[in-house]
RNA sequence: AGGGGUAUCGCCAAGCGGUAAGGCACGAGACUUUGACUUUCGCAUUCGCAAGUUCGAAUCUUGCUACCCCUGCCA
């Protein structure tokens, strides 16, 4: 079907450009790619990337592929090929096509004897040191290797010995005869090729050179027809080196290199190399712990996949370098939640609670809604993009004998606290309304049990959650206190391990038979804190785990 | 010091010569059997600074200033 550009309004800068291009007819559909290096897991950093080009690729009619950058064996592996490929189809994105970079090793290896043959690359058997002695500095201009004036057809000899399995690692590279004296560092005769005896998690040891990323990534772009090559800013000092091998390597459609600004978030550590070393020292239980900002890390924790992509669209793309508040992203996930989550109630720091003027064997059923509606009927219809859970009922038990949390009463109350204190009413949710008429404590001071008795009040400013004392079930649940980098972004004493557990709760009969880990919610909003303030409703996200590892 | 970038509300971010969108945060009110949600209202006479062009500039020009990236046989 045809394409209505004039239907298409760009939201951002690149879509801007992908625009004009399709309107100028300088490509006649959009082709992107999302290209991780299989070394790690995606974090919710990758996640922007991977929504920017899935939905502006899908957005224009275009397709995007999964493409795996596995350039370097030894730091990659295929496990976390599968693991990327799964955290991206969680979000929700369905690759045109999942690809290796190392499926083009002939290819690329091909294009590097087109270029030595043009006179363009030569083999250099200078060590490292000397090279980079060789490359100059910042304001001091490189100079040329003596290798520089090889013969085509000693180059030729020599790229083919490289490849030959005779030469160590480091004895020889493959380098592009650019310009040595550019004050583009890039640009200084860059090595192309490497020897590097290592086995490839997918091409085995059929290959002992290995290309670099700025050789190796436009022709990849080039091989899959991509016609928008997006990356982070840090890349547009290798734009110049991209086009120069799209240029003496590719003939027909040439693809385009953009740079964007990457994600960063206040309070998270959004760099692999702080991830992967976090995971290593055993900080943190895995790359899915709950504090991780990884994909899998914030599934486990609960968050919804629908608000991850909400908040990447939320906070646009552009090329100025910025932090996003955290409250941008809680805000994206309270917002899924609250359409989504089913309510069930919680009590994480259980405290007895007795109502006197109920006989010992009462006991009533209350049907309660599961949760996903608005409790408030409203105005406006509610956005059917999100996807509410239809209203479920299913029956509590209320007995005299009930849990309630400790911090929903307070003997002496400060002002503005408007759930149970002496002598005042609160709202048992779901039910009926009571007066507090007492309350025990032990010899520490500390309150052990609250009495009450029941209204026929109509009106309480408070509503508290509750859970019947004999059907409660134990269940395990977490506090999560984010991992935010110290000052000079060494990983230190900024780890609470200890905030991982708090231990057990109490909770409604049966919610450790729901399904848990990814989508489930138990939790409580609108605190009352100390401050005066409410906190973070994200922050009282409790997630259940009956088998959690501590 | 050479090269490449970026500067619009506390934080993101539109704007592309015609007189400052939106979101988050924040403040005030309404509603409420989750202090949530929903809802109403408020929140940049000003676009890093300084000149200039123009009837008119955040948008064009010229100077400054600040911050970020670049000297891997990592990506």
């Amino acid at each position: 079907m045809k394409l209505d550009l004039d239907k298409i309004t760009p939201s951002n800068f690149i879509e801007d450009i992908i625009w004009n291009d399709l309107k100028s007819g300088k490509v006649k559909s959009v082709m992107m790619r999302f290209p991780p290096e299989p070394n790690g897991r995606l974090h919710i950093g990758h996640a922007k990337a991977a929504c920017f080009n899935f939905s502006t690729a899908a957005k224009f009619g275009g397709k995007c592929n999964l493409r795996f950058d596995d350039t370097n064996p030894v730091k990659e592996d295929a496990d976390f090929c599968d693991q990327i490929e799964r955290d991206i189809r969680w979000l929700g994105f369905d690759p045109a096509g999942i690809y290796y970079a190392s499926e083009y090793f002939g290819y690329m290896r091909d294009c590097a004897v087109k270029l030595i043959k043009a006179g363009l690359a030569y083999v250099d058997d200078s060590t490292p040191e000397v090279i980079r002695q060789m490359r100059g500095t910042l304001t001091t201009p490189g100079t040329d290797s003596p290798a520089r004036g090889r013969s085509v057809k000693e180059n030729l000899a020599l790229f083919e010995k490289m490849q030959g399995g005779s030469i160590p690692d480091g004895g020889m590279v493959l380098r592009a005869a650019i310009d040595m004296a550019s004050p583009n560092m890039n640009m200084r005769d860059p090595v192309i090729y490497r020897v590097l005896h290592a086995p490839h998690h997918r091409t085995g040891d059929k290959w002992c050179i290995y290309p670099m990323y700025d050789f190796a990534h436009p022709l990849e772009d080039a091989v899959e027809g991509i016609t928008h090559s997006c990356c982070s800013l840090e890349f547009e000092d290798h734009r110049p080196l991209y086009d120069w091998v799209v240029n003496n390597c590719v003939d027909g459609q040439k693809p385009r290199q953009i740079e964007f600004a990457r994600l960063n978030i206040t309070d998270t550590v959004m760099s692999k190399r702080y991830l992967k070393q976090l995971v290593d020292m055993g900080a943190v239980d895995g790359w899915d712990d709950p504090r991780m900002p990884t994909l899998s890390g914030l599934r486990r924790r609960g968050v919804p996949a629908h608000a991850i992509v909400a908040f990447c669209n939320e906070v646009g793309l552009a090329k100025a370098v910025g932090t996003v508040d955290a409250a941008q992203l809680y805000d994206c996930i309270r917002d899924e939640l609250n359409a989504t989550a089913k309510r069930y109630m919680v009590v994480p720091d259980p405290i007895e609670l007795d109502i006197i003027n109920l006989p010992d064997d009462f006991s009533r059923e209350i049907e309660v809604t599961e949760g996903g509606e608005y409790t408030v009927p409203h105005p406006t219809p509610i956005d059917p993009e999100k996807k509410c859970t239809p209203t479920v009922t299913r029956k509590i038990k209320l007995t005299p004998r009930l849990y309630v949390n400790r911090d929903d009463f307070m003997a002496d109350p400060p002002k503005g606290y408007h759930r149970l204190v002496p002598n005042g009413l609160a709202r048992l949710k779901n039910s009926f309304i009571v007066r507090c008429v007492g309350y025990d404590t032990d010899e520490s001071g500390k309150v052990i049990k609250i009495r009450c008795e029941k209204t026929d009040e109509v009106k309480a400013k408070g509503v508290i959650q509750w859970v019947d004392r004999d059907s409660a079930a134990d269940i395990k649940i977490r506090y999560l206190s984010p991992i935010v980098p110290d000052g000079d972004g060494e990983l230190t004493e900024r780890i609470d391990r200890d905030s991982l557990t708090v231990g057990t709760a109490k909770a409604e009969a049966g919610v450790n038979d729901l399904p848990i880990g990814e989508g489930v919610q138990f939790f409580r909003i609108g605190y009352f804190a100390r401050d005066g303030k409410q906190t973070d409703a994200f922050n009282r996200v409790v997630e259940l785990k009956s088998s959690y590892k501590a």
